[in-house]
DNA sequence: GAAACAACCGAAAACGTTTTCGATTTTTAA
DNA sequence: TTAAAAATCGAAAACGTTTTCGGTTGTTTC
């Protein structure tokens, strides 16, 4: 079972490993004649070269490591893919980490990679992380950093995001236009930007129809779940009998207001029209099918390893790397469960 | 940003380098005065081993590869999470492949995991997979190997299994019990091993029943997509007016079938009931919720990574391996679309 | 025929760690 | 006091590659 090494090729040639070394690397200070011997026999032997060996003598991995906060997640699933779709072209391969939305955990996860050498890092946020010392660490080591999604504005790297106020705006504006009036808005957590960000949309469209903002027609989840949009709209319709929109943090949550609805028989979207965001498989199924805003979450992992080579490059030359932000376009999905028959 | 060595702390100290790789081994064979200094000025200057150097040294890399069909899936992303959590928890890393069910791809992933020398490769195979070449190479170089969910028995591995026959016979009992005498199946492609072995569940579970097996009832998925769900419900309710059961091969596809249902105003599950595979979270938010077959996804993942540990241990210990099959419990989950309320 | 040049090759250092084995010092036993 | 045993240390090899730099041929030019 012993691996084929350059020492073998040169014994066996009789030439010095140098020269086979640089055979297979295409120096120019071989001969046609040693290098067509030396590629056949490599090809023989089925000889690769040993990346542990590779690894140290040139200081890099080829390999990247992935911070999310939850792998099962529609969303968070989509980016993976396109992480490693681009990366695996670019002859790199990524290492997933989890942190589950816990700053404990995210930081252990980030000295892991940082231990193993990885040639960069890219990661969205979890809820309670902002410009911590881990984060800071990665900074100061010049490993190149690329946050997507959940980031923090006071982290100084590139970014690949969206406009969630826009977005956000953009949703509400839509639940306006299909004639509601009193619109509620089931909002994430306190921290993250992208919730604050879809907050402020939020309040921008009401503001910009004149209709005025109500705090206590906003609902705040702390862990974002199918649950608590059940519990919410329980507490919606119970409350605010009059309400007769809702805007969703998110698609999953969503669902559950939706499910709470059908059950108790509140009609959506007549009675109380919902809109999501993240366009979730899910919400295309579901009865009404939900409303939405799309987010290019594929094309997202793209850009973002797309930006990490960039740096990875940049670096590798020694010349100072200069961070860039990449803004994606989102777009509503208008589906059953915002479009009125009646007003 | 030079990173400290053992070189460096061996210098400050006025010792050699060996000792200071063993007073942090805990090597029995150096003073612990010398410990104690060599402790705190690792401590101080932030020392991590270089792991570059260490996977050369040791030929591991504490890194280990996975390889599936498709990373946006509840059911892998279920599997994902397990295994990372399972291999974090022992000082393990995970890269993570996806083969898009093209067998092309699936030998490519596994050459660069290969070529990464990973501690072990855990699988799930595409459709198109058997025992080919590129499976053999790992036997044959005697990487730690696990296959789970789509496995071939032709390949002498440990693996993670469900006894898809006897879930998927429950699961047409579970019809027959609730009145369905004439069911249908909507099978996945010819293949795989699961595949198979859920037709043949169905099969026996009609065969018990005194049930007449009709070929005509059967209808194969290529993709196994919502979209073939839509599809084949079409087809079933056009060409069998009178099938009053569907089991259908998994959630996803399960889900096309309720939408179309749903769509012409057939009545699940009096007129037609379903019953779905995997329990993906989506089957209990839709209308009508989805009976199904819950599988251990997240413990698969945890009994996988288990059962890739074992034999990594065992072969560095030079022992010869004998491998495992684990084979995990399901239970059928009762829900709407299956609860007939007349015959 | 000498000088200049090109073409080809290899010795050796380096990357940073682990581990074997022999050397030295210190302690214990007699 | 001396011999044996224990405690402590370090030299050196090894893992397999990449790359620099100098050396040896052979070829061209005047």
């Amino acid at each position: 079972m012993k691996e084929t090494t350059l020492k073998e090729i040169a014994e066996t040639l009789g030439i010095s490993i140098t020269t086979v070394s640089k055979a297979l690397k295409n120096y120019p200070d071989v001969s046609d004649k040693t290098r067509k011997a030396v590629l056949k026999l490599a090809e023989e032997l089925h000889f690769t070269p040993n990346s542990f060996a590779v690894n140290l003598r040139t200081k890099e991995s080829k390999t990247i490591g992935l911070i999310i906060p939850e792998v099962v997640h529609h969303f968070f699933s989509n980016v993976i893919n396109g992480i490693i779709a681009e990366a695996e072209k670019n002859g790199y391969l990524v290492i997933i980490l989890q942190s589950n939305e816990s700053l404990e955990l995210e930081k252990k996860q980030v000295a892991l990679l940082i231990n193993k050498r990885v040639d960069g890092i890219i990661m969205s946020l979890s809820n309670e992380s902002n410009n911590d010392f881990h984060i800071q660490e990665i900074l100061q080591k010049e490993i190149p950093f690329v946050q997507f999604d959940k980031i923090s504005k006071l982290i100084p790297s590139s970014k690949v995001i969206i406009n969630d106020r826009k977005a956000a705006m953009e949703a509400v504006q839509h639940l306006i236009d299909k004639g509601c009036r009193k619109i509620a808005h089931i909002r994430g957590p306190e921290n993250p930007q992208n919730a604050i960000d879809r907050f402020l949309g939020y309040k921008k469209a009401l503001e910009n129809n004149g209709i005025p903002y109500d705090s206590k027609l906003v609902y705040t989840c702390k862990n974002v779940t199918f649950e608590e949009g059940l519990a919410f709209a329980k507490q919606i319709s119970e409350e605010h009998a009059d309400v007769d929109g809702v805007f969703v943090i998110t698609d999953l949550v969503a669902v559950g207001v939706l499910a709470y609805f059908n059950e108790i028989g509140i009609e959506v979207p007549n009675q109380i029209a919902v809109i999501g965001f993240s366009n979730w498989f899910m919400s295309q199924v579901i009865t009404p099918k939900l409303s939405t805003v799309d987010q290019p979450s594929y094309e997202m992992g793209v850009q973002a390893f797309t930006l990490l080579l960039e740096e990875i490059l940049c670096r590798k030359e020694g010349k100072i790397f200069s961070s860039k932000t990449i803004e994606l376009e989102t777009k509503i999905i208008e589906r059953d469960s915002s479009l009125k028959t009646q007003i």
